[in-house]
DNA sequence: GGTAGACCTGGACGC
DNA sequence: GCGTCCAGGTCTACC
């Protein structure tokens, strides 16, 4: 790519492969992992169009483990000053450069399971819209047609980069689509309407991210607030709500169930099984979504290898609740 | 407040 | 190849 290179020096555990690789949402379309070469790619909309990101930490021909390296990227146009502050602060919200080594530590504190790998960043979208619409599409679906939407999402409503490849569609661009487009072409089913209500709330700021970021903002009112969202029930609003560093709550879905009898060996009804899956998480205070998912996905690598090895045709078809069922 | 049934798609299954 | 059944979370109507 012959445009515009940068650099970003992220905290000192920092490592690429391990905290791209940490949610599912890594392997959704715009978003790209090459095992092969430890490299992230995708198309950021920015102020001047869309731009094609490749990433890599320290030097890409090693395979050691290079925490705390910097991170290079490279356009695949040239991108002027504004434009390259845009696109760290898009990538920062992303890989959760927020996160710190302080605060990686005291998640350690709650739960040492995790310190040695380091695990504790999630991955996420680069924007809050991107990470709402994708919880709808994990709603009410099998994994394999959540991939697809996704890559259907771009293919039809998402701009073109000089790559050829597609970004994820814009409030904006959502807002305008008609539902039959959306349900006809990206396969979205009943979700259509739905997504286009939540990208006419955000093009008209009815949701106030700044509000639902803010420190001094009670997790209650966030979840309560997030549930009065079309298409937003427990289940997504518990997502969203890690998806804005807010991990005091947990998302139970099938899956969850499936954890907790094949995994942590509870038996019982849904809501038998709820009450014990609480119980279980309560230790870790206002981290049970992150001590809840890194025991997922530390039994999705016991079973599929380390995820950044993940390739993605085989992960759209191999995740999913059935799969795991035995 | 709790719950039954509809919503839509795609995969599994039986014929 | 076709029809039927089922899984998946949210929403609405109803009790």
């Amino acid at each position: 790519m012959a445009g515009t290179r940068l650099t970003i020096t992220p905290p000192k555990d920092f490592d690429l492969a391990r905290d791209v690789c940490s949610y599912g949402y890594f392997v959704l379309a715009p978003n790209h992992w090459d095992p092969a070469s430890r490299t992230f790619m995708r198309v950021l909309e920015l102020a001047a169009g869309p731009a094609t990101v490749r990433i890599t930490q320290g030097d890409a021909s090693s395979r050691r483990r290079q925490r705390g390296a910097p991170l290079k990227l490279a356009f695949d146009r040239t991108l002027d000053r504004p434009e390259q502050a845009e696109a760290k602060r898009l990538l920062a919200r992303m890989l959760r450069l927020d996160e710190t080594d302080a605060d990686l530590r005291a998640f350690h504190a709650i739960d040492p399971r995790w310190k040695k790998s380091g695990r504790g960043r999630l991955f996420r979208s680069p924007t809050l819209f991107e990470d709402v619409i994708k919880t709808v599409t994990s709603c009410n679906v099998a994994w394999p047609s959540t991939v697809k939407m996704n890559e259907r999402l771009c293919a039809v409503c998402g701009r073109k980069a000089e790559s050829g490849l597609y970004a994820f569609p814009s409030a904006k661009k959502l807002s305008r689509t008609r539902a039959g487009t959306l349900r006809g072409r990206c396969s979205v089913g009943y979700r259509d309407q739905r997504m286009i209500d939540l990208a006419r709330m955000f093009v008209r700021g009815d949701i106030d991210e700044a509000w639902l970021t803010d420190a001094k903002t009670p997790d209650d009112e966030v979840f309560e607030f997030l549930k009065t969202l079309p298409g937003i029930g427990p289940y997504a609003a518990g997502n969203i709500m890690q998806l804005l560093g807010r991990y005091s709550r947990l998302a139970i879905d099938t899956e969850t169930f499936r954890h907790a009898k094949t995994v942590l060996g509870y038996a019982g009804t849904d809501a038998q099984l709820t009450k014990k899956i609480k119980a279980h998480y309560e230790p870790f205070g206002d981290q049970v979504f992150r001590s809840y998912w890194f025991e997922l996905w530390d039994f999705y690598e016991s079973k599929q290898g380390p995820s950044h090895t993940w390739e993605r045709e085989r992960t759209a078809k191999a995740f999913t609740a059935a799969q795991f069922k035995d």
